[in-house]
DNA sequence: TATTGTTATACTCTATAACTATA
DNA sequence: TATAGTTATAGAGTATAACAATA
């Protein structure tokens, strides 16, 4: 029982550090691109496709307030474009711009490419199972 | 060839959705406790013992000019406080106070039932792996 | 000269509460 | 009445640049 504990807090341990350093890199991938962590998200939930504010909020844990700020910014640079909901004069989409479109691809590709860079030392059936098993989390939470 | 590249696309889509995951996890253990994601980092780095402003702003990567502003206000709420660097009076040590200590306590057993609950549907060959897999990774970051 | 930490400043992120317009 | 989104406000996180004190 103790063994199982400690081995518990080894793997929360281990997830929360990796964690930080994701978010490091994260960061460091964004900036570069002009754009915090934050909007970078944004930006590449987008590439799914246009969202209401609502949903949006949603699906980036934020209250709907704090995204309004955060689409103005990005608005205000042509990256995203509030564009009118035909069937709910309330509600709007929000839509990657074309430049919006191209910055996405560039931090999701630099995201991909350091991601896949931290994790060269792994065998391609260690890579396999982590995803397996990580993709098991998530969709469980 | 192509196939490894999915794979890889997967292995780092699967880990950008987990931080995301833990960082939602993190911010609802933090808040009700009183604390910001960030001030709770910095707590729970505490808890390894003091450090100088220059290694704590390291670890958390923040400038030590935001550093500054985030000891201020967690020593206003008496959770740190500043002690002189005996060998250097230029420098400080940040230390948790005993209030401060309990609380990082309290936000790292939070973190660590929660992530726990969260790697429940795994099983205990799974998590070990999973964390002996996770350690490689960040170690080698 | 180099390093430790702070101050001044500006911007971004975030939440809460109150609000408008539409459903 | 309920929902979509905004506005107003306040506090927290962050970086850059300039600075004081000490090494």
């Amino acid at each position: 029982m103790a063994t199982t504990t400690a081995r518990d807090a080894d793997l929360a341990g281990a997830l929360v550090q990796t964690m930080h350093v994701l978010q490091d890199l994260y960061a460091e991938t964004s900036r570069p691109l002009g754009l915090t962590p934050q909007q970078a998200h944004l930006l590449c939930v987008l590439l799914g496709g246009p969202l209401g504010m609502t949903e949006l909020s949603r699906i980036l844990s934020i209250e709907r307030s704090s995204l309004t700020s955060m689409v103005d910014r990005l608005e205000r640079r042509d990256l995203v474009s509030r564009i009118p909901n035909p069937t709910d004069r309330r509600a709007c989409q929000i839509e990657l711009t074309k430049s919006g479109l191209a910055l996405a691809h560039d931090a999701h590709k630099g995201f991909t490419e350091r991601i896949d860079a931290m994790t060269t030392g792994l065998t391609a059936a260690d890579r396999r199972t982590l995803a397996a098993t990580l993709q098991k989390i998530v969709a469980e939470a």
